[in-house]
DNA sequence: GCCGGTCGTCGAAGCGCTTCGACACTCTCA
DNA sequence: TGAGAGTGTCGAAGCGCTTCGACGACCGGC
């Protein structure tokens, strides 16, 4: 509001204390009297103070802004991606702290410049591969980090995401309690698969090991994401298996091409095939007819996500692994 | 790399020079022979020094963050939204800056908090309304902005985007020569009109207007991004308009949507029906079939917004607005 | 009535960097 | 040969904040 940048010195002076005083008020770090709170409080406002950021991250070694390093690489669904970042975000707020974005072009380079730094105080990284680069640095690293996903090794990390694993099981389950027999799964693009990303794998895996349990038969298939390729995928997929009445897909980016190959292929849903997908609840109520999905909740693991790193901040210890349990939301299409 | 924060002091010891001579060395202020810049360099790296970020914007009084203003608002294509912001922050970095990335939640609150904290230097913001909350704040604030896209009133502003309407009468313009007569565009969802954003309307104006200057028939709707309605708006449309031969989309969700819908209806694209897209490069390529467009330089108008706003950043006077003219691609579908 | 213990406040010492003025040199040119 | 103009480097003064130790003032207990 006022001229221009307003110091703490200004404060204390208008209130008529000492900077210390102000800066007391501001932290909470020592008692401060009702009454001299309430005059430094007013005088900072009528004054339209705002700390200066890196003065106080100097003086106190707290930038008070996390990272957030989002490769945003091929194959990702961005929309979803987003949602974790945006939920990053404003839990971040919550705890007082900014989001500095890194991505990738600048590499591992980029985490240890904005660590060693000191611009930010810890980081939240997304989209982690089974065999991530980014991991060993972050064990040298003395600033804490959380990865939102697993890599193939995460002793000594600290990792939350939804347990892929049993969101495919719980699919099955689900497929097998309406009496379907034989059933497949559409997953990610096969260049996910390539490049050992965990949550491709490992709803594969769970969704593998479910068929076993559950005893039915079925088979777990990449798809591609452009029409053609969904449609050829699920044509051949049709011929070689004419019993299949089950589909699992978890592809957000393929949902809408599967539901328009069934519709092409003549088979409507849920009648001549039922259809779980594995995606934002938004997604699976916007398609056509509403599907039955197990949801990814972009918003908790965000929110998680912080909570874990500010506790590492805090120096509290936390668990290495955080897998949030699948919710499976019946919809029409089983 | 080494133990603990290495600091400018200990550099300068290592290096048998004065800390000022370390900080010219970096900042390349003033001249320094090239054996102490040699000697100095050698034992930056050496020590693993990286200057501490708060202690440089307080004594420059520049962070070297932009802060990146990105609302995430509904029926927003995210993809493109993030390819503008993946442009932006590579482009940052180029100019040795970091990009801090604010969502909506807090409103024209937080703008004013980095801004007044020093936590940024300037900012850029992505998915302007037309009456836009924040453009009252920014004609207020010291630090230097950049708007990608345009509000009602940008006097004052630095706007940079697709010139959206030149894209609209592009795409006419593109039907016209392959001889079509009658034509519709589908649009955003309504509700981005209703909000009055700028690029969806711009590309209406434009669309129309070179309707009239080619003497075309045509009409210019809205476009719902489920399956269902899109798939209703494209019936409708083809009832009411028998001789409708051209469709121009300017809605990336929708796309697919449209042209699954087209396959339904039994219009071969192009041969019954030419399509012309207004979307990203990738979106277009991927299509079935592979969609001539307009694309959407996301990265030159990252990289635009960028390259203004350190200009301001520096002190130079830099265009009020700037529109990138569009460039169509053909492709199989007209 | 004195002692020890909070409570509330102050002053000063940094935090790690940039930048300004000063200064010792080395060249040039008169 | 000496004045003037660069060069290259240094020391010190901040930048705006946090935090530590100090110190009155006030409390209750003996």
């Amino acid at each position: 509001m006022s001229g221009r940048t307003v110091t703490i010195a200004q404060v204390a002076k208008h209130a008529g204390v000492a900077v210390s005083t102000v800066s007391y008020v501001l932290s909470g770090k020592r008692t401060i009297s009702a009454d001299t709170r309430r005059r430094v409080l007013d005088s900072i406002s009528a004054l339209g103070y705002h700390p200066h950021a890196g003065a106080r991250a100097l003086a106190s070694k707290r930038s008070n802004v996390i990272a957030l390093v989002l490769p945003l690489r091929a194959g990702m669904h961005v929309p979803v991606l987003m949602r974790f970042a945006s939920s990053v975000v404003t839990a971040a707020r919550r705890f007082d702290h900014d989001v500095l974005l890194l991505t990738a072009d600048e590499g591992t380079e980029g985490i240890l410049r904005v660590a060693a730094s000191a611009l930010v105080d810890a980081l939240v990284l997304m989209d982690v591969e089974l065999d991530d680069r980014r991991v060993p640095l972050l064990r040298e690293l003395a600033e804490p980090s959380v990865l939102i996903g697993f890599p193939a090794e995460p002793a000594g990390l600290t990792c939350v995401d939804l347990d892929f694993a049993a969101a495919g099981a719980r699919c099955v389950e689900h497929l097998a309690e309406r009496g379907h027999e034989e059933i497949a799964l559409l997953g990610a693009p096969s260049v996910v698969y390539d490049r050992g990303t965990g949550f491709a794998t490992r709803t594969r895996e769970g969704f593998v090991a479910a068929l076993d349990d559950h005893g039915l038969k079925g088979v777990a298939l990449p798809c591609e994401e452009t029409f053609d390729e969904a449609y050829e995928t699920l044509r051949d997929l049709l011929l070689d298996r004419p019993g299949l009445s089950g589909l699992v897909v978890h592809n957000e980016a393929a949902v809408g091409h599967v539901l328009a190959a069934l519709r092409q292929l003549d088979r409507r849903v849920p009648h001549d095939m039922a259809v779980v997908a594995i995606c934002p609840d938004d997604v699976a109520e916007r398609a056509s007819p509403p599907l039955t999905s197990v949801l990814i909740p972009a918003e908790e693991v965000g929110r998680e996500a912080v909570r874990l790193v500010m506790d590492k901040l805090e120096g509290r210890t936390v668990p290495d692994s955080t897998l949030l349990t699948p919710l499976l939301a019946v919809r029409a299409s089983t």
